[in-house]
DNA sequence: GGTGAAACGTAGGCCGT
DNA sequence: ACGGCCTACGTTTCACC
């Protein structure tokens, strides 16, 4: 629906890394005039390809000191089955994602914590007391060098 | 470390919602002079609270269907080798996230490629051209019941 | 796609509290 | 230490080429 036009594509590696670069700037890294810039990333924020703009927090630095991976395994492959788990996650706060892989799990899940202690209650009280989780292994986040989450 | 400040939180949360807005009107919806404003956010960027800002892309819109999550396994430990696997996936517009995680393996990377025959690209060139990978598992992601990313 | 100019926003010095 | 005011400078935006 889109042709691959190398300007816009440009454009948007940019902006996905500075949200906040002035058009000027921008306009001079891709080789543009200001207002050609402009008229791109207008059309683009219009048809939707671009969202919108966000500031990166630091979550440490917001008081989340734990974040872990959990690969979760099911014993129950119904739809039900599934249904019920992913209903049980959706009002879970420590779930920020919930992806549906394929592999011997059924589900990646990106956990989000103040401590340690946090993320214990939840892996217990929470996730333990599903009825359809089979095998829970967590992988816990020690850094994220590379990290271009919206 | 950090106090809880009013403004800096709505700050905070305004900056996040939408990190292009202007200085002056993110002013008038916290009820401070632009100049205050300014000064707290500067703050809270020079303090590494506030790490940058985004643009927020609809992958589908992109041309992005294919996304993955690979996990690594490294046959070199030290410190140059994990900073030489890391600088390698920095200019890898393939791979969104990378994370230094515990257990069997050392990284999780998350990948976004156009199609299956770009990941293969990736796979095959990219990583499996690195010396240190040892280990490669990849698990596609079939959908995202719940992803608080955007 | 580029140009130009008016409208708008930024950023920092300065002063008051 | 922190907020408000002022202002020179930079940026955005759009009608027009």
């Amino acid at each position: 629906m889109r042709q691959s036009n190398h300007f816009d594509d440009r454009i948007l590696r940019i902006l996905v890394e500075d949200g906040r670069i002035t058009n000027q700037a921008l306009a001079e890294r891709v080789g543009l005039s200001p207002s050609a810039t402009l008229r791109r990333v207008q059309a683009m924020e219009a048809m939707g390809l671009i969202k919108g703009y966000r500031a990166v927090i630091d979550p440490e630095k917001a008081g989340i000191g734990f974040t872990a991976y959990i690969a979760v395994g099911l014993n129950d492959h119904t739809k039900d089955g599934q249904e019920g788990f992913e209903r049980a996650l959706a009002s879970a706060p420590e779930v920020r994602e919930c992806h549906n892989i394929t592999g011997n799990v059924e589900y990646l899940l990106r956990i989000e914590a103040r401590d340690l202690a946090a993320y214990k209650h939840f892996h217990t009280e929470v996730l333990g007391v599903l009825p359809q989780v089979a095998r829970l292994t967590t992988y816990v986040v020690m850094g994220s060098p590379k990290d271009e989450r919206a």
